[in-house]
RNA sequence: GGAGGGGUAGCGUAAUUGGUAACGCAGUGGUCUUGAAAACCACCGCCUUCGGGCUUGCAGGUUCGAGUCCUGUCCCCUCCGCCA
């Protein structure tokens, strides 16, 4: 959520920086509401102070003895008249509420113009892209070969969009989360294990919601919401609340994520791609807001490092503001290398939230010195996607004969295999 | 799921027939001190256009006025049932 105050004073920069987003708000919808709202908040306060006032004097002169069944009948008009405008008054401030929540965060000055993923700008590669001297097989073929993912029988049991791993390969996404989640915490994020169903507060508080509610998975006779992602539950930890730090403040949890994928039809229908379920470690972290531009470069390189140790090729690609998230100011993508697609695919995005999410979730914290409270910066990142990362393992590491080797930082997982 | 009890500042406790949220501890600043402790003083929920407004889990209702009365709801505890 945005600042109405900013909205409020500078109305033409909160509009130019949502059109390099390819966003179209209406301000003046919003100026006109929250004048509105002030006004006769303002006039509501001024009557409550009133009958304070008189009700403070009712109990002085019973307490005397007096008479006072005058002033109680003059101050009851009072009260009507303010139960009148707050009834005026609650329409326009859902309103105001309503629309605000749907304002998307602004970017930050360096995002680059572009309205697709063709315009995001590159930072830089790792590694070399894989040449085979024999047809390299996708990732769902040499899954299916090896035994170790079972895509028909998941379909059997859920639908599409689902799969199952057995032997190596359930070993394998255990031996990944344990090794991300390892390397999260030897960078000082502490390891949180939440749940996966959440209430709708949680969700609005991270931005999902109102918005993107379609994409979220309904447990309905509860009125719980499955987590699309761990940053959900991680960044609720301090909804509502001050937060006294040390600053930063940093969580890695790994959860299994639900995404309804709508609007996805007929897209990387075939492997691990794109699922309905999908395991993950996040990563999250709540900072002062001078510390999230330099926070945000740690972070993008905790999860890079990720890679790295897997040796797995990759580039990381700054997003344009079109290709930009509702909630995000800054946002990096790392792309790991899938032969099967002939490009580079995205496995990590790591974001600088700025306020937004503090301002909707209410987490602030007190500055040193300072008596009053301020909204934190919120980020969050993958580090990784572990279905993606299992599938750049099988394709990048797959042998002539369709083995796979098992890369070195995971051999201590796995009793020291060499293949899969 | 059922029955009972409870939710007041970080923690622990108050508040007459309904009368406008109090006290202790902890914390912060200061005085004193070589320094610290102790003692003493002040501050010690949120917002504010600085007039004031809001705040007893949350949302409503009754009332001039609600921690207190009424309705709904969430959470916690105890017991019973069920359950990995």
């Amino acid at each position: 959520m945005l600042d109405i105050r900013r909205i409020r004073q500078d109305p033409e920069t909160v509009a130019r920086l949502l059109a390099k987003k390819h966003v179209e708000v209406d301000l003046d919808v919003v100026q006109r509401l929250d004048a509105k709202k002030r006004e006769i908040t303002l006039h509501i306060e001024r009557l409550k102070a009133q009958r304070n006032q008189a009700s403070e004097e009712v109990s002085q002169r019973k307490k005397r003895g007096e008479d006072v069944t005058g002033l109680i009948a003059e101050t009851r008009l009072v009260g009507e008249k303010i139960k009148e405008l707050e009834a005026s008054l609650e329409p326009i401030d859902q309103e105001l509420q309503d629309f605000l929540y749907t304002v998307p965060n602004t970017p930050l000055p360096q995002v680059p113009e572009g309205e697709s993923a063709d315009d995001n700008q590159e930072m830089h590669r790792f590694g070399e892209v894989p040449r085979f001297s024999f047809p390299a097989k996708p990732h769902w073929e040499l899954g299916e070969m090896l035994e170790i993912i079972d895509f028909e029988r998941a379909r059997k049991i859920s639908g599409s969009r689902f799969s199952l791993m057995r032997g190596m390969g359930a070993r394998l996404n255990r031996a990944l989360i344990n090794f991300m989640l390892d390397h999260a915490r030897e960078r000082g994020y502490q390891e949180v294990a939440p749940p996966y169903l959440v209430n709708e507060a949680s969700m609005l508080g991270t931005g999902q919601f109102p918005k993107f509610a379609e994409d979220a998975f309904h447990v309905v006779p509860h009125d719980y919401y499955l987590i699309p992602t761990a940053e959900v539950p991680l960044t609720n930890l301090f909804r509502d609340e001050i937060i006294t730090g040390p600053f930063p403040l940093k969580f890695t949890a790994y959860t299994a994520s639900f995404r309804a994928e709508a609007g996805a039809a007929g897209r990387d229908t075939r492997g691990l791609i794109r699922q309905h379920q999908f395991d993950k470690v996040e990563l999250v972290r709540f900072e002062e807001p001078q510390g999230s531009e330099a926070a945000i470069e740690e972070m993008l390189r905790d999860a890079e490092s990720v890679l790295e140790e897997l040796e797995l090729p990759y580039r990381t690609v700054m997003l344009c503001g079109g290709d930009m998230g509702f909630g995000q100011a800054l946002t990096y993508d790392i792309e790991v290398w899938m032969p099967s697609y002939g490009k580079y695919v995205e496995i990590s995005s790591v974001s600088n939230m700025t306020d937004f999410q503090a301002r909707r979730a209410n987490i602030r914290y007190r500055p040193s010195g300072v008596k009053k409270t301020e909204f934190v910066h919120t980020l969050n990142g993958s580090a990784l996607a572990v279905g993606r990362t299992i599938a750049a393992i099988l394709e990048n590491y797959q042998r002539p004969n369709g083995h796979v080797k098992i890369p070195d930082v995971l051999r201590s997982y796995l009793d020291d295999k060499e293949l899969i």
